[in-house]
DNA sequence: TCTGGGGTCCTAGGACCC
DNA sequence: TCTGGGGTCCTAGGACCC
């Protein structure tokens, strides 16, 4: 019962929107740039997508209130996400990648896992490979990225974080336990911030405190992910690269300017974003039966609420009327509301799209 | 610090059916 | 009159990812 020996790769491109708008704009060479939600002079709503390493330098990161990135460095280049542009980059780059993979699985818009096993025999062929699709990157894309190679995903993944920007790390086999162990929790995948803190009150911190924990009490305390966390913490993870499959959920959120408690400014709001939704999910030829709505108070508290409807429907006007019925409770309350969300899921694949609709 | 927007997966209780 | 067990679907919330 020995696990098969793979040899995958993890490619993580550097500040990727960031990376992206410098190379669309010379001009901004040495700047720091922050691409995210409109500052408003310190006034705006919303988060730091990506900051370049010259913003990062003082301070400004991912996640980071826009207010507050805008408040540490005012200087900066700010910039609204043009995603379709990201988007259009991210697949010349899984092009460019995904040849070089028996097994290819994209992860996010600049992210993806290679399974190489039978591509290379050892490490040394894999770092040569490795090289080779970073030179291709850069000479076609004008773009960098690091890569981490180990003897399955959770290691590659952890290894092309190791180093960057512009790194390449190989953890083999038999290294991995020792890599792993001095690194905080928090570098294994699915362990955020709530997992974190749960850790640190049985006194674990790093990976090797939780590799050499009592495997029964992780289970009592995190059920079946405990488990997962004691193997991946000894550097086991037969999860396999995979293709993603079908889309599960088409939705679209919006974070008023101002909270509001005024029905009409919510309905309306809601009406463009079912409009939205009903768009993609008919570009995507996929009908839905089960419709949800999200609401989020001025206090963050957030609430969801669903409906599976008895037939199958794409139709805008079928949307707006459930979406409405679903948010009716909130708008009642008279509480101030920060944001809205419309969720469409449950599809069917239309083969007769056009008699239908 | 004052917290976006797009997703996936898991859990748990209740309804309902056989 | 109080009581099965299994299976599936629905709903709400939450953690996590980029």
């Amino acid at each position: 019962m020995s696990e098969k020996k793979r040899i995958i790769f993890h490619l993580d491109m550097d500040h990727f929107y960031t990376a992206v708008e410098e190379r669309e704009h010379p001009e901004y060479a040495g700047k720091p740039v922050v691409v995210g939600a409109d500052p408003k002079q310190g006034k705006g709503r919303g988060v730091v997508s990506t900051s370049n390493y010259e913003a990062r330098k003082v301070g400004v990161k991912s996640g980071m209130p826009i207010s507050r990135a805008w408040r540490l460095c005012p200087e900066a280049v700010f910039l609204q996400p043009n995603f379709p542009l990201y988007i259009r980059v991210s697949n010349e780059i899984m092009a460019i990648v995904r040849k070089y993979a028996d097994k290819f699985e994209q992860w996010g818009i600049d992210e993806a896992f290679l399974d190489v096993t039978a591509r290379v025999k050892d490490y040394a062929e894999a770092e040569a490979l490795a090289k080779k699709i970073k030179r291709e990157i850069s000479e076609k894309e004008r773009l960098t990225c690091s890569i981490g190679v180990g003897p399955n995903k959770l290691t590659a993944k952890i290894a092309s974080d190791f180093q960057k920007p512009n790194g390449l790390t190989l953890v083999k086999g038999s290294e991995v336990q020792q890599f792993l162990e001095p690194l905080p929790v928090r570098k294994l995948l699915w362990v955020g911030r709530k997992t974190e803190e749960k850790l640190k009150t049985l006194s674990i911190s790093t990976i090797g405190e939780l590799a050499r924990y009592d495997p029964s009490v992780l289970t009592e305390v995190f059920g079946a992910m405990g488990m997962q966390m004691f193997l991946n913490a000894h550097g086991i993870d037969r999860s396999e690269v995979e293709p993603r499959t079908e889309v599960k959920s088409i939705s679209h959120e919006t974070t008023f300017q101002e909270d509001t408690a005024e029905a009409d400014i919510v309905l309306e709001a809601m009406d463009v974003l079912c409009e939205e939704v009903c768009k993609e999910a008919l570009n995507q030829r996929l009908f839905f039966k089960t419709v949800a709505i999200k609401v989020r108070y001025d206090n963050f508290e957030t609430h969801t609420r669903s409906k599976t409807l008895p037939f199958m429907t794409a139709r805008a006007r079928d949307l707006k009327k459930s979406a409405k019925g679903l948010i009716q409770v909130y708008l009642q309350s008279r509480r101030k509301i920060r944001l809205i969300g419309v969720r469409v899921s449950a599809f069917v694949k239309s083969e007769k799209q056009k008699t239908l609709c």
